[in-house]
DNA sequence: GCCAACGTTGGC
DNA sequence: GCCAACGTTGGC
């Protein structure tokens, strides 16, 4: 059963162009465990994905993507040399986990977090409450379908 | 670049 | 196991 999804990424970092570019991409450094446990245990192959460009002016959802691959390990945990590097962890008991992710498309238009805010059928969306700061979160499919349908009008 | 809201860490 | 200190996120 698909299930829908918002991943946060700051375009300084990884933006949706870069994705486009490389196809797909392995969603590594996502570094707090109820974001972690989303994709470990709930991810599946074929999951949609809003992708959401944040700290950036304005932030908001630019463009689809896909889970393409099963959960498993966030090897840059134990790269020394990745911004990620969790000394506390090592390969015998990986910590992190991210999953593989596919470009799909850019919408024609960035749908903001104020436009989301703003909509009478999202309110009830995680991205837009106070302090949500999980970079991996759920979202229900009609609110899915209505940024879908946002992105595209 | 500020800072509120959170999450994590570590002393006790 | 409490909680103060600290670090991070991310909108503004």
């Amino acid at each position: 059963m698909t299930k829908y999804w918002l991943m946060k990424s700051e375009p300084d970092v990884y933006s949706i162009d870069t994705l486009e570019s490389e196809g797909k991409t392995h969603w590594e450094g996502v570094r707090n465990y109820q974001a972690r446990n989303f994709m470990r245990d709930e991810m599946s192959i074929g999951d949609q994905v809003l992708f959401y460009h944040s700290n950036t002016k304005p932030p908001g959802v630019v463009g689809l993507a896909e889970v393409c691959s099963e959960p498993y390990p966030d090897f840059t945990a134990w790269d020394k040399k990745s911004p990620y590097f969790d000394p506390k962890t090592d390969p015998e008991s990986p910590r992190w986990m991210m999953v593989d992710v596919a470009y799909k498309e850019t919408f024609k238009r960035l749908v903001t977090l104020d436009e989301l805010k703003e909509h009478p059928d999202l309110e009830e969306m995680l991205v837009i409450r106070r302090g949500m700061r999980l970079s991996v979160q759920p979202v229900d499919k009609d609110h899915f379908d209505t940024v879908l349908r946002l992105g595209k009008q």
